[in-house]
Formats: C-alpha cells, structure tokens, sequence
DNA sequence: CTGAAAGCGCTAACAC
DNA sequence: GTGTTAGCGCTTTCAG
C-alpha cells in the first residue's frame, strides 16, 4: 500500500495543528521539544514522506537543477557528470539530464528548462550557446553555468586549453624534437583555436620557427573535428603531400590521437620510437592505449560547477566569474619519455 | 523580468472563466472554437508557460521518470541513455538521473525515487537489486524496469548472455578451432555464469570437450571482475601454470579483452595470429582496436525499457515480462576470421 | 509556542 | 459550453 500519509494525518495523531507539524519537519526553531518528540515520533511510525512537488509548489522552490549536455562528448561529460551529480544530491537537489544528440534539440531543452518555477538553476555543457537564447535566458534571470564553453554573459567553468597546448607541446620539445607537428581540430571551435595558440607560442618561445605546413586538420568535421577520422586524415594529408613527416605531434584531443596513431603504425611509423605522440583530454582509453596526454581535472570541474551555480542562485548579483582549471602532463609511453628515461 | 502569468491572468485579459482556459490548455474537447482561439491568443500574448509542480501536484502525476545507474560502468550505459533520453523527452517527460559513484548510493536513491508522488516510474541499471528494497518497491506498487539485471519480480530488458557466448565461441570454432579457452569475470555475476554457459554448450555442440583448465577469470574483481587488470591477470596464470596457451579466447566482456591482449602481446603472442580473441558488449573502444566482439543494441535497450515502462504504468497488472536481445556478432580483426579471407 | 487560515497554480467535478 | 468551487499537500503569515 503506496503511504498516502499527508501531514493532516500526523497533524491529528499527534493532536496539534499541521503548522507546528510543518514546522517540526522542517526544523523551524520554534517548538517545544515536547510536541517536536511526539511530532516526530508519529512521523516515523505513520512512515511519512513529503509530498515533492506540494513542497516545491509551496516554497516556489524546485530543489533541481538541470543539466543541458551534448551526449556526443561521451568521454568528457560523463566524468564531469560524476562530479556534478556527487555534489548535487550532497545538496539534496535533483539532477533533471537533458541529453542532447542531435543541436537542434538545445532550443527546445532551454526552453524546457525556463518553464516558470522549473528549474533553480542550468549546467550547459561544452555547446555554443545560441545567440538568440541568451536574451531569453537573461530575462528570466534564470541562474546558468557554463561548462566547457564561454559567454561573455555567464559564469564558466573550462580549461585553460591555451596553456595545456603549451605545456604538451613544451614536453616535447624538451624531449628534443625540433619538429613538432600539430593536428588541430577545426578552428570553428574555440578550444581549437587556443590550442593552436599554445602551441605556437610553446614553439615561440623555444625559438622554433612556426610553419603552417606542420599543422593539418583532416576533412571530417564531427564534432568540430574532435574525432578519430579527422585525426587519421591528418596524418594521411602530410604522406599524401609528400611533405616530411614531424618527428612529434601535438594532438588536440584523444580520440584523434587515436586515428594518427593508427595511420602512422599502418604506415609504417613506430609510436614513439619514429615519431612522438601527445594528446589532449586523458579520456579512459587515453590510459589503455598508454597515450600521453593533458588531464583535465573532469570531476572537479563538475563539482566546482556546481558549486558556482548554488552560490550564483543565493547572490543573483555576484560579479560573473570565469574560472579556468589548468590542464596537467600525463607521461605515459607515447611521448617517448619514459623510454628515454630509462636508457 | 521571468513571466509570472497564471490562468488567471489569461482568464482576466480573455473574459472567461479560469476553468475554460484551463480546458484550453489541456485541448479538452467542449470549448467552443471561437474562445478557444481567443484564449489561446491571449496566452501566446502573455508568454505563458504553466508551472510545472502545479500542474503535477494538481494531475497526481509527476511525468517524470528517474533512472538509476551505475557510473562505473559507463560505456554501456551512456549509450543505452541516449535511447533512454531521446523516447522519454519524446514522450514529455522529464528524466531525473540517480548515478551511483559508490553502491551504497542505491538505498537512499531509491528512497528518494519512492517519495511520495516523485516519479511515476523508474529505470534500474545492470546492478544487483538489493533484497531489502525489493519489499519496498513491491509495496509502492511503482512501476520499475530493469535494464541489463534480472530479478523475477520486475519486468527486465536484458541481452541474451548465453546465445551470445554460444555465438562468439562458434564463430571461434568455424574458424577453425580446436582449443578454445576462455576468460571469465567473476561467477558471482549473472552474466558471468550466463556466458560460460554458453561458451560450454558451445563447445558441446561441435563435439568439443569442456576443460576447467581452459578458463581462467583473473583475481580483481573490481566491478565483478569486469575490468582490464582481470584480462591481463587471467592471461598470466595461463603462463604462470606453464599450460598450453589455447590458440583462442572467448572473453567476456570488451574491456577485459584488453587486458587479455596486452598482456598477449607482452609475452609475444601475436593477435590474431598466433592467439584468437573475441569480446563481448563492443563498446566503442573496441572498434579502436579491432576487436572482434558481441554487440548488444544498446540505445535500442534504452528505447525499449522506457516503452516497456510506460506500458506498464498504464497497465499495472499486466503480466511481468523479461525481454531479452540477442547480441550480434562484429567481426572485426582479432579474430583472425577477415585475414582467412583475404587468402 | 501554536492553531487557523490564506495561499502556491492548476485540474476536475459539478452545476447551470 | 462555461463558470464556480473544491481540492492536490505543503508553507507561511497572523492572531492569540
């Protein structure tokens, strides 16, 4: 039998009011210790249980937060997720996912998520945030975090990726290679660009000269390039050029990490002894396939974003903040460094 | 400024009651066309949008429906999501995500899936229901669907683990061979027993003996054994026992196989060449690495555990039904069997 | 300190 | 057809 205990039912086992029963519940200062215990105790034994949405009503407060996350960043999000979702239930929010497969779906979740009284607060993950959203989303004054993705408008919470290509591309460097190539994603996206931008100036600063001719991209563009083919491709376009082929690349992510060094080994080139590997993101595989790479630090960024958001919603008139985390170097074998280590 | 428009102001600025907007709304069908219209303009007008907990707490009903999930097991959940998420926002409803970091998660998420008119229905994900709670769920009469775990009281979407064991083995068997061993998880997990099952039956079919010595399961039993280091370690004792290292292997999951792989290749066995390997789950890992593996339909899993739920939260006593798909065989390069053709 | 009463915003049964 | 009214279950004044 589904308990159907309302606190009208404890309110007249208890003998008292349902406004001393509320206040009991919810801890309000102002009762007697006496009638609190019997309060109490008959909650207990009746096995009551709130009535979610009657409270949510009530209060004009949802206790929820939402989550808008494209499903085809896989790796990322889901470790991010683990942090949010920790921290959330640790605050005793609900997490409501909105996954999304498909960008044409991010409109209609936003919208979801604005519905009066829904929602306390929005998580959006690592998508360019619609321009003709962000007026919407100002209005209702709804609190939002950005996750992996920037607007000037909102809190955020990302990766330096600038200096994580700086630090990646220095590794190498400071293996010996004086010829480091890099496979970028397309420049559409932001952490594209800035991962050029560290690595370009990690050869600056070395004082190798930049080449364009030593950077390449591949042709697919899913997911804005962060994919395994366009990574493949990449490598193929320097063998198809007839260009030289890097002693050491710089891979703005994994998973297309994954597609050079399978070109490479199928065209003959041994990882790291021909030529050096770094990647971008420490995915779970990056570990399995002993991919040397930049962590990000996932679950804290899903924690902190959190965080951000539950303090946005009690000081709606913060000053907004921008918070990157700094990436960090993974050694593992693809670089060549602990080869060299142990000569 | 957030719309704070109610029926009752659409009710003021439209002249009617606040019972017929409310019908309007709801597309209930005795309202005449002309006010119809006229209500209907008056809300576009306001930009009303109805208050969700309202609404649920006034329909007792919560269109929402909350899933349980383990982390840890990632790859196989996020895509059985993606099903999950693209019928259920399909639907209307809301999906509240439970994801469990640590086992012990699981009472107070179900306690929280079980408050009062919360959720109309839940999703529980590939963990072990514990006993206790089973009593509760019963009791609440809410509506639940397992989904890659069984228990006979509640309806399951599940993959045919046998058949599929029986599957992998004899493709391993027509491929020519004779000693097939294989690498188990732990028997304490229900697919574990079930794929060895179906590797024996197998075996049987095609006249060949069943040897003990030929399966070995490895000692982490980290996620039942479903892990990485298990593969590896399982392909150690192999060597260490100074047996015969069988020409193939049946392993039961993806993530195992690469342990089994590695550690293969580390003590010089070829892949396939001189040693065989088929998976299981084929998470996209797998097709990385070539891998020869059962694939289970998950996003199809997940479209199908949110109709099955459904169904059954309008037809609560419908029979308990356990649905199960048989996995399909994906042949990649690990086995051998794509470079036999080319010949 | 505590009870009564007035909402929170919406649905649905009931009259007319 | 449509307006009125009584809840849904809880929080929160407001008296006393």
């Amino acid at each position: 039998m589904a308990s159907k205990v309302t606190i009208y039912d404890i309110a007249r086992e208890a003998s008292v009011g349902i406004g001393t029963v509320s206040r009991v519940l919810n801890n309000h200062p102002s009762v007697t210790p006496e009638t609190r215990k019997r309060v109490k105790d008959v909650a207990i034994r009746l096995d009551y249980q709130p009535h979610t949405y009657a409270q949510r009503l009530a209060r004009r407060q949802s206790e929820t937060i939402s989550a808008i996350i494209p499903f085809f960043t896989n790796y990322f999000f889901i470790e991010v997720l683990q942090g949010v979702q920790d921290k959330i239930s640790q605050l005793g929010y609900d997490l409501v996912l909105y996954g999304v497969n498909n960008i044409d779906q991010v409109d209609s979740y936003i919208s979801r998520a604005l519905q009066r009284g829904k929602v306390d607060g929005i998580l959006f993950f690592s998508m360019r945030l619609p321009e003709r959203m962000i007026s919407r989303l100002k209005e209702t004054k709804l609190p939002m975090v950005l996750v992996d993705t920037l607007s000037p408008e909102f809190d955020s919470i990302s990766v330096a990726n600038a200096e994580g290509a700086y630090a990646a591309t220095t590794h190498l460097i400071e293996l010996g290679h004086r010829s480091v190539g890099m496979v970028n994603a397309q420049l559409v996206s932001a952490p594209a660009v800035e991962r050029l931008q560290g690595y370009k100036r990690a050869l600056e600063s070395h004082g190798i000269s930049y080449s364009e001719s030593l950077v390449k991209s591949g042709t697919n563009n899913k997911a804005d390039g962060f994919n395994r083919e366009a990574g493949y491709e990449a490598i193929m376009e320097f063998i198809n050029n007839g260009s030289e082929m890097p002693k050491a690349f710089f891979v703005s992510s994994d998973i297309q990490a994954m597609g050079v060094i399978a070109a490479l080994s199928e065209k003959g080139f041994r990882v790291p002894e021909d030529v050096a590997v770094v990647g971008f993101d420490d995915i779970e595989l990056a570990r399995h396939i002993k991919l040397t790479t930049m962590r990000q630090p996932m679950y804290q960024m899903g924690v902190l974003a959190i965080e951000r958001l539950v303090t946005r919603m009690s000081n709606p008139d913060m000053e907004i903040l921008h918070t990157t985390f700094s990436p960090t170097l993974i050694v593992r074998e693809s670089c060549g460094a602990l080869r060299r280590n142990q000569n």
